[in-house]
DNA sequence: TTCTTCACGCTTTTT
DNA sequence: GCGTGAAGAA
């Protein structure tokens, strides 16, 4: 046992030898041998609420514990922040403080970056390197999409920025670039464009996200002494989330365990839903046959959920092929049924979900007990709307973030341009904003200038100054601006930087403007400059603040504590779980989406299932899943089937509750529709096959009835699913306007249809004639 | 240079 | 339905 080890650790080790060490007890025996595995290669597959972050935690810390290895010698990739910072918080629950000396914990880009600062020189960059977050990529991009005399509302920065990034993930460098992929991009001009942006990358001296892995893994096939020098310092490689790495990420990762093979990665073949972004699920497939010997422990007993929940589960990712299979159980009681519920549309569906969740919290279950998961972040307005109206306390997770904000990237904008001069991309930015009468001529004056001269931005601007080409007024601007900056430049030394940030924003009007400035999110830009300010004061350099923005996209435990309902897409839930989830929105186009199956037919449907198992596997207790015959789709009506994948849920797991009545699509609905008491809904393209409208036959699922359209009875308009349908008509000469009621549309007996209103508490109930066919 | 209007387009998201 | 971004007007 090295001397530098803590007690705590020694401690460890020796109960290791006698009886069980602590950290041990209470494993199973899958998760004993996953954490016991220690040398080669190791696959963990760890189905949904199996332990796995128990595992992970455990190994490292029983690799620590007996010797094999020191903290710095391990190496642990995550993929987020989030998890890494779990990871060494749970780490350090069992090892104590030494756990301070895992240094090399993190994401894969946090670490890429710390190893390519150590040798940048060895790829052409500086140590000083900076890293640009997409949106200095999409601009730096437009300008090379302008400068090549493509039309760039054609061709959008945006899709290249996609295009180079998707490259990247698969490890392809503009040489490597196979022809065929060039193509893709305006007539094939893309590898061009893709070559040409990193040669201005270079002379920026910056990299992309995609870079920090790229030059890793250029730096390792180039310096093999190098490469030669992490295989003695990592000696154990553990990897989170393996079926979401990209072949990137797989390829540096091969480098770096080739000499021992120490490598354990854990995953689950059936939450791999980042195949947008580059993951290949096809890693996590093929593990073993690219770590010949490699040991496979499946952790299949699951903590979590209900018999239920996970039987539901289970069915429904069954549909999938190409699985490496793990059967999940529990002990834990079955529970409630999975509750599938048809509503007439996207406001009720909130309606129905606010009421069930007000519910809940009235019997004891707080808020913060609740998870309202989406497909698309469209679909959360509904709730956000509804909620308000209820005073129903709720946060939105995810969402914009911190760092993306305009006038956040404005401020760090300030201080990489104080930090160094040549950064033209921060320099863009903030030439005119506030605005001081530098306008779009004189900035690309500036620009021209600075290319033809291949001089920084800041520079060129200073001999502009200097002569009569600009006009009067912009002349003495950018004299003004120049000296401020300047100025600043000179405090960096005297002055903290969380101060000095206020000073730049003080002295540049920034604040000023924003104070003038009457929209209504003004205020809260003010107090988001207020907040960066004070997180700025964490960090003893400027420089450490700027790479930690860079790397670090979000900002800690801001608003946790407060017991409100959560509202996220089922992408963000990704890890969490919550004893009550609302699985709104089931419908085909909507979740599967309509774009992942176009774009990506099979493959794409059995991504957008393994989300809607993601989805169900978030819930302890309950899960519930609702679909609308109508929803409004970026400000459209549209039409609605349920989804697939609620005819996919095994019928014994699933209890199908209706609002309005429904009649379902597939056999497995059916059956359970066959049951209800009431009446199959009618209205919208959603209803029962061989029902009549007045003269209009309405067969089964008629594409041209949409939600717009009105039931007219007698000539007269009693009755639309529109919330905001007026009409006008015409009696005696006069004309009159009216305004309608929303309501449920309800089938009762015979041919009488009954609609129900209650639309501003009033409930009003009209019969109007349907005929059967 | 800045203000105004109109067309467009728009899954998912981490670093 | 709404925010963005580009083109035209003041």
């Amino acid at each position: 046992m090295p001397e530098s080890l803590s007690p705590r650790i020694s401690e460890l080790a020796r109960a290791d030898g006698g009886r069980e060490a602590d950290y041990l007890a209470g494993l199973n025996p899958e998760q004993r041998r996953a954490v016991e595995a220690t040398e080669g290669p190791v696959l963990v597959l760890a189905g949904a609420g199996t332990g796995k972050t128990r595992v992970l935690t455990t190994r490292l810390a029983h690799i620590l514990a007996t010797g094999r290895a020191r903290p710095w010698e391990l190496l642990a990739v995550t993929f987020t922040n989030k998890a890494a910072r779990e990871m060494r918080e749970r780490i350090t629950n069992i090892i104590g403080p030494q756990a301070e000396g895992l240094r090399w914990t993190g994401t894969f880009h946090s670490i890429a970056a710390q190893i390519l600062r150590r040798h940048a020189e060895l790829v052409g960059l500086k140590s000083s390197y900076t890293i640009l977050d997409p949106d200095d990529v999409e601009r730096l991009l437009k300008q090379l999409i302008e400068a090549a005399n493509i039309d760039a509302k054609r061709w959008t920065p945006r899709a290249l920025a996609g295009h180079i990034d998707n490259w990247k993930n698969r490890g392809w460098s503009p040489e490597r670039l196979p022809p065929s992929e060039g193509g893709h991009f305006a007539e094939g001009k893309g590898a061009i464009l893709y070559a040409a942006y990193q040669e201005r990358l270079k002379v920026l001296n910056a990299c992309d996200f995609g870079d920090l892995l790229l030059h890793n893994i250029t730096l390792f096939q180039k310096h093999p002494d190098v490469l030669a020098d992490y295989h003695r310092r990592f000696r154990y490689i553990l990897v989170d989330e393996y079926q979401d790495t990209n072949v990137a990420q797989y390829l540096w990762l091969r480098l770096l365990a080739q000499s021992h093979g120490n490598v354990c990665c854990v995953g689950d073949d059936d939450q791999s839903i980042y195949g947008w972004r580059g993951a290949e699920v096809d890693n996590i497939l093929r593990f073993e046959r690219d770590f010949p010997g490699a040991t496979v422990v499946k952790l299949e007993r699951n903590y979590r959920s209900t018999a239920n929940i996970l039987g539901a589960a289970s069915g429904l990712i069954a549909a999938n092929k190409g699985r490496l299979g793990k059967t999940l159980w529990t002990e834990l009681p079955g529970g409630e049924k999975v509750r599938v519920t048809g509503v007439w549309d996207g406001e009720a569906e909130s309606r129905v979900i606010a009421d069930a969740i007000e519910d809940a919290h009235r019997k004891g279950r707080p808020y913060r007990d609740v998870a309202i998961l989406v497909r698309a972040s469209f679909q959360m307005r509904a709730f956000e709307e509804r909620f308000i109206l209820l005073q129903l306390p709720y946060v939105v997770v995810g969402g914009p973030r911190f760092f993306e904000r305009a006038e956040i990237r404005d401020a760090i904008a300030y201080m990489r341009l104080v930090q160094s001069e040549d950064d033209d991309l921060a320099f863009e930015r903030i030439i005119n904003t506030p605005k001081r009468g530098i306008g779009d001529t004189s900035v690309s004056k500036i620009l021209a200038i600075a290319r033809g001269n291949g001089v920084s931005a800041s520079l060129a601007a200073r001999g502009l100054a200097n002569t009569d080409e600009l006009p009067a007024r912009t002349r003495t601007a950018l004299a003004t601006f120049l000296r401020d900056m300047d100025r600043w430049r000179g405090q960096v030394e005297t002055l903290q930087h969380a101060r000095l940030l206020e000073t730049i924003l003080e002295e540049s009007g920034y604040t000023d403007a924003l104070r003038l400035d009457k929209t209504p999110t003004a205020q809260t830009r003010l107090e988001n400059l207020k907040e960066l300010v004070q997180s700025m004061g964490a960090f003893d350099t400027l420089s450490s603040f700027l790479e930690h923005v860079a790397l670090v996209m979000d900002l800690e435990n801001r608003g946790a504590a407060e017991d409100s309902v959560q509202i996220m897409t089922l992408h963000s839930a990704k890890g969490l779980e919550f004893p009550l989830v609302f699985l709104p929105g089931w419908e085909e186009g909507v979740f599967p989406s309509q774009r992942s199956v176009d774009e990506k037919g099979e493959k794409g449907l059995e991504e957008e299932r393994r989300l809607a198992y993601v989805g169900i596997t978030r819930a302890r207790e309950e899960a519930r899943i609702s679909f609308a015959a109508n929803r409004m789709v970026y400000g459209r009506w549209t039409t609605q089937l349920p989804s697939r994948f609620v005819d996919e849920l095994p019928l014994a797991n699933v209890d199908a509750a209706s609002e309005t009545g429904y009649y379902g699509a597939g056999p497995g609905l059916k059956e359970a529709a066959s049951r209800w008491d009431e009446a199959p809904t009618f209205g919208g393209g959603y209803t029962s096959p061989g029902w009549r409208r007045g003269q209009q036959t309405m067969a089964g699922r008629d594409p041209g009835f949409r939600q717009r359209d009105v039931i007219e009875g007698k000539g007269k308009l009693v009755a639309t699913s529109d919330p905001k349908a007026e009409s006008t008509y015409t009696k005696g000469g006069r004309v009159f306007h009216q305004k309608f009621g929303y309501g449920v549309i309800r089938l009762v007996e015979g041919n009488k249809l009954t609609v129900s209103f209650d639309k501003a508490g009033e409930k009003k109930v009209i019969d109007t004639f349907v005929e059967r066919v």
